[in-house]
DNA sequence: GTAACTAGTAACGTTATAAGTTACGATCTT
DNA sequence: AAGATCGTAACTTATAACGTTACTAGTTAC
């Protein structure tokens, strides 16, 4: 039930990561192993996490993937949610 | 670190859902919304749980649509460990 | 035993996303 | 001025979700 829109994970990883390492997009792009555009479009919000991504991110901040996969989902959820959160569905439970 | 292999979200489905309540495909996929073939793809484990069918799957069976989006995040981060999870990254965190 | 229902799936198309390379313009730094 | 940095547009490739239609095969009912 989060009902505040959760933040884009490129802009936890740029201010959580980047900023204060004190590191460039081309460095850490080049660090993970992935192109610039690749992270840019993360950083500025116009590109999610894929599972893959999420796999470098883990072993280059020493963080675990999955947090990162988390963050993604959730801001995909509701970013779902806004769209077809009105979806018309029956129910099938047994309430 | 989830060493084990996670079950793909549409046997849970399958198992957790349809059968207790004896659903057929063809009238849970018309319940969603969604058509047969949709359904019987995530049930057969050829398709994944996207958002929009977590938030389906919530309002159906009386669920969260996380949980279900959950189940898929891990089976697909397990996927793709399995697939890349020996790239070689540089390490950028402090240790 | 035929008709109805059910299920998997192949073949087609549409839309969207992740990722790459190349290239350009803008800023900032030395 | 020269070099580095960054955003981003254009183009390509691969994958994925979803839809419709249609075929095959099994099961159930009359």
């Amino acid at each position: 039930m989060k009902m505040h829109n959760p933040p884009h994970p490129g802009e936890v990883l740029k201010e959580l990561c980047l900023e204060p390492l004190n590191l460039t997009v081309t460095e850490t792009a080049e660090a993970l192993g992935v192109s610039r555009k690749t992270l840019s479009a993360i950083l500025n919000g116009r590109a999610g996490i894929s599972p893959e991504m999420a796999i470098r991110l883990g072993k280059a901040f020493d963080t675990s993937a999955e947090s990162w996969l988390n963050q993604q989902m959730q801001y995909d959820l509701w970013q779902a949610q806004q769209t077809v959160g009105n979806v018309k569905v029956k129910r099938l439970s047994v309430a």
